[in-house]
Parts: structure tokens; sequence; C-alpha cells
DNA sequence: CATGAATGAGCTTTCATTCAT
DNA sequence: AATGAATGAAAGCTCATTCAT
């Protein structure tokens, strides 16, 4: 009884990685309207047909690029609250600062209504994932009784992340300690004062 | 010929107007990419030439439509330090939520490596006036005792204004009291806290 | 080893016939320039290759479907040459009323400079073969001395077989009566008159 | 007071003739399908854009091709109805003999489902022009009583037209006295007979 | 033998820009 | 100054055909 295989030519495992690749580079160098197809299948090595064989159309190549995003970074946990937040932002700072770090988050807001599956891959892959590292971090501390019962997490988590696309746009730079002001200030809005312990 | 004039026909200057409007209407709704030159035209009821006479290039008009905006809110001074701030932000807040009111962003972070006057005039017209309206009154504050020596006035800026930016990102829809609630928080972060005086 | 088998997997016959009815079908509602070999393959549930193994080419999977075509109507013998004529004609009329009738002809017209097999497999197996039936009733009619001495078969046969092309070119729609107004005129044509008898 | 000149640069008025006629060319050429808006626009040494600025797709371009065939042939009035007759039919049969006579008739017919404008421009260009043609021929003659009652005119067209549509596709050549055979057959179908009189 | 993968060449259409009046 | 015409270069997508399993 021979074993059974699958008929036909199969796949290069490699093409489909290369493709995303090369659509994914393209799509934060030039933002999706410049990006061709054609640029893609030069850069990864391929011919169009075989991006179409896999994806129907560009946007759903885009799209299929931006899937494959995922955060890395493992979540924060040194036990102190303030520490694990500096720890997270500086990890989104780096990526920001990285070549093009905004310009897909751009393009994505830029084709919100052409091209709407992208912002909502984004949030899937990019935005919720951190969101839920910082809030969980804030959660850990609100049960350690270290915050306000009145703070509002969801307020505190886009305050913290929100700066830094408010610092990109006024200076596209931002300076080493930013992530640490940021949490000093916030700490003080949410932590519990009296004992207004330095971290 | 006492009255000194330029020769030929003179320009109307609302024709000037009438493209840069139709720029700028069609960079929000569009991104730069999509924009064309050709639509532009028909919208402003010009030619193309008429547009190109004016602005060497796409790139050209569309940083000139950019320069044409500006803020028109004035300046918040209610005696409340907590309620300026509230104040401008739902302003911002009431711009961002306008149809396309985003896309603009992203459109000139899209085009950073590609044209980046774009973001420069961004900035300079709209991120700038907004960012010293919020520091004008952090600073008043300031020179009324209000804040803690220590605060980080531009940082306090990042985190308010980024804050709508994040959230933005997160859910596209911005809850009604969310620039209370963001005051809320800043405040308690910033202020003098002793006489933690309700606004 | 007794009996004589070809070596390796055989073909499966029904594979052939269902990849030749799919070319027809295709070939009748897109032409011969629009249907794709790939959309055979889809709608005979076959790869590609495996048509290229039986027909080298487009051009010569078009032509074996055309090959296949062949006229089904048994000839008619009722004893009145006019009524024969009639019916065999108002066979005719109806294939050139199903949907497409008349588009594989104009298919093959169109690609008789590019594709002339086509053509030459249509005569073959559709003009010729009811062109024949014609004329056998009319040799018939001639053999019974029903026809003038000097009457043309040929051109009869022209005649009646064009008209529909040519109410087809003119309208696309073909009134009920058409075959037998045209078959009185004919016969009024080529028929020994005195005795003018009705049929 | 100058006169009033439209604005802009002109068009050349060679340009839509050239296009004009490199279309029809193709179209007789290749067909529909095969004809590219590439090779228009080469042959008729123009940029495609000149060609999309005046008709906005390639089905718009081919209407317009067709659009300007017409009948140039004077209609025949000899004085003899049948002398009229073959005569009109044998301009027809020249223009069918031409290279790719019958491959824009083919065209039409299998775009018929994909292009329908094809076939109802050609209709009113060409084909219902001559059949006008035929039938003022014949409707003279009836008013002059050459033709019996009961004679139905629109069938005789058909029957004189079709004959070479006919003919055609069974043997692609026509013989040189096929339009007078044609004639005879059907005048004794359609003449008042008692003086067979020759003509 | 049959399959799914791959390809080079082509398609129609659009764009930013320049020309000629 | 302003217009409509023209263009070279690309874009997204499809096709007939061949390859590799």
């Amino acid at each position: 009884m021979p074993v059974k295989t699958v008929p036909g030519r199969p796949r290069d495992p490699a093409t489909e990685r290369r493709i995303l690749d090369a659509a994914l580079r393209l799509l934060r160098a030039d933002g999706y309207n410049r990006m061709s197809v054609d640029a893609v299948a030069l850069e990864a090595g391929v011919s169009k047909p075989t991006i179409y064989r896999r994806w129907p159309s560009k946007a759903d190549l885009a799209t299929a690029a931006i899937r494959t995003l995922q955060l890395l970074e493992p979540p924060a946990n040194t036990g102190s609250t303030p520490t694990d937040l500096v720890q997270i932002l500086e990890n989104f700072c780096r990526s920001l600062l990285r070549p093009n770090g905004m310009s897909l988050l751009g393009t994505v807001l830029a084709e919100e209504q052409h091209t709407p599956e992208l912002i909502q891959l984004f949030r899937e892959r990019i935005v919720t994932p951190r969101r839920a590292m910082l809030r969980d971090v804030l959660l850990r501390a609100k049960a350690r009784g270290e915050l306000t019962p009145q703070a509002d997490l969801d307020c505190a988590v886009n305050l913290l992340v929100g700066a830094f696309y408010a610092r990109y746009l006024a200076e596209a730079k931002i300076p080493p300690a930013f992530a640490r002001h940021l949490v000093d200030i916030l700490w003080r809005g949410i932590a519990v004062q009296p004992e207004r312990k330095p971290y």
C-alpha cells in the first residue's frame, strides 16, 4: 500500500514566504497604492501569475502580508508595574523608529475608505495585541491594589500608546527617556497616591 | 502709462482657491496616490495645464493644498485649566470624527518617504498649532502654580493628543466623555496634589 | 503474457467526451478567442495538462470539438418534394434559433484567417451534410420529372439555406412559416409549371 | 471683434480617420477579440490614450469603426428588374470575395452575446441598406405589375442575399454567373408567368 | 497518466506630464 | 493665460503553454 501523496507539482514552500515578505516590505516602503504586483513579483523572484494563483487580487495580497505580522515581544513581568509598562513601550518605540516604522500605519489609515481590510487586519494583528499587553499589566496592578478604584484602564492605555504617535507626528524622533517620562506622569494619575513610592 | 500693471491676462484668484479646495478634498478622500490631477482639474472646473502653470508637479499641488490648512478654533481660556484642555481636545475630536478625518494624516505618514513635504507642512499647519494651544494652557497653569515643578509639559501634550490617535486606531469611534477622562487622569499626574480640588 | 495490453494507466474515454463537450459549449458561448483552456478544464473537471496531452494546442482542441458535431436529423421522405424541403429547413431553423445557434458559425468565419481548420471542419460536419440532404430531395424530384430541365440544384440549395442566414442577420428572429414561404417561391422557380399543382 | 475660435489644441482631423481605418482593418483581419488597442494605436501611428480620449473603451472603438462602414454603390435602375437585381448582387459578391470579406460578419455574429452593439451597427450600416436596395427594385417591379400578387418581397430578398452566404460557407468561392443563376430561379418564382419573357 | 504550479507575453485601461493653439 | 490633445510609462489582471511531481 503506497503512501498517499498529494497529486500535482508541490508548491515551493519558500515561495509563499518570499512573496509575502516582499509585499510587506514594499507596503511599508511605498504604501499600498504605490506597491505594484509587478514589483512584488520581481523582488520575490516569481512571476505574477504565481502571486495571483495564491491571492486573487492585490488587495488580498496586501491583506495576507499584513496578516503575517505579529508581535514577537513577550509580555513583561518584572513585578514593578511602571517598569513593565516602560519595557513594553520601549519595544513599541523601537518598532516605530525602524525605517518606515510609521508608514504602514499611515497606509492603513489612508486606505481606510478604499481598502478597509487593511486597517481591520492591522488592528487585529498589531494594535490589539500590544494594547492587550499593556492592559494585562494594568490589570495585574489593579488586582494588587496599586490603582485608584476609578482609574480607567482603557484610557490609560490610549494615553501611553498614543503619546508615541503624537510625538512622532510632531517631530519624527523620540528622545531616549520618553517612555519613562510618560509612565511617570501616568502613574501619578492612576496609582494610589499616599505612599507616592518611587519605583 | 502711469499705473504699473503686469502685462497679459491676469490670473483669477478664485481659480487658485477652487483648485486647492478640490485638491484637498480629493487628498482626504482618496489619499495622495489615488488623487489624480485630472480629477482635481475636473472638480475645480479648469484644465490640467492651468494647474501645472501654478504648481510644477502633483507633489507641489498637494503641498500647496495642505499649506492652506489651518486651525480655526480660538484658544480656550475659561480660567479652569482642565476645562480649557477638555475644550481644545473636544474640538480636536470633532475634526477627527469628520468623514475622512484621519485619512489625511494617514496619507502624509504613508508618503513620508516619497513626498516628505507633505508631512512637514502637515506638522506646520495642523499639528504644531494645536499642540501650541495645549501647551499655552499648561504654561498658564504652571505660571499659576497649579502644576508640580517636575511636570513635563511636552509629555503631557503628547499624552493628551496621542490618546485620540490610539483610540481611533483601536476602534474608529470615540466615546463622548473621552476627553474628560483623559484630562482627569493627566491632571492627577501633573497637578499639585495635596488640595486634590475638583474642577 | 498472453493478452496484448498497452502499458501504463489507460485513458478514460469518458474524459475525452467531457472535455470536448465543454469545449464545444464554450466555443458556442464565447467564441474561439474568449474560450479559455482553463475554462474548458474547469468545466470538464480535469486539469489542463490532461487536455494538452490529448490535443497539442488550443486550436487542436477546438478543432476536435467541432469534429464531434454531426447532424442527427434523419432525411425527410414524405413523397412530396416541397414538404420534404420544408421539413428539413424547419429542423435547420430550430437549430439556428437555439441559444448561440449562430455563434459557432460566426466564430468559424471570424477565425478563417487564423484558424482555418475550424471552418473546414464546420463545412464537413454541418454544412455539407445538410446541403446533401436538400440536394437528395431535389435529385429525387428531378428523377421523378418534377423539375424543369435547366433547374440548377446547387443554386436552389443555396437559396433555401442562405435565406435563413440572411433573415437572421437582418432581424435575429424568424417567423413561423418562413420555411414554407421560401419553398413556395423556390418551387415555382424550379418546378415544371403547366400543371401548377398545389402540394 | 476677433473671430471666435475654439480653445485648446485642435485635433488633427486625419488622426480620427487613421484610427478608425486601422481599427476596421484589424477587426476584419483578426476579429474583435484578437484586435488589440495597442495594435490599432501602432498602425494608426498614435498613442493609446489618443484612442481612449475619443472612445472610452475597446468596444466603443470597434463600434465606431463599424459605424463608418457604408454602402457606396448607387442603386441600380436599368429598366429591367432581373438586370437590376443581378447588378446589386454582383456588387455584393465582390465585397464578399475581398480579402476578409466575410470575417467581419463572422465577428459580429460571434460576439453577439458579448458585444451586441457590433451586430446592431452592422445591421444598420451594411445589412439593412443592401436589403433596401433590393427591396426597392422589387417594389418598382411590383408597381409595374411584373410580380404575382402573392409574391413575398422580404422572402425574395432573403433568398437572394442569403444564397451568397450559403455558397461561401459551402465552398469559399463563388462562380462568375452565380448571381444570374439565382435571379433566374427567383424570377420564375415571383414574376407573372404567362409571357415567360426572356430578359 | 494526471495533477497543481509556474511562466512569458499579452490584454485593457489610467496617470502625470507636455504640446500646440 | 487657458485650453483640449497628445504621450510614455506603468498598472492590475489573464492566457496558452510547460514543468515537476
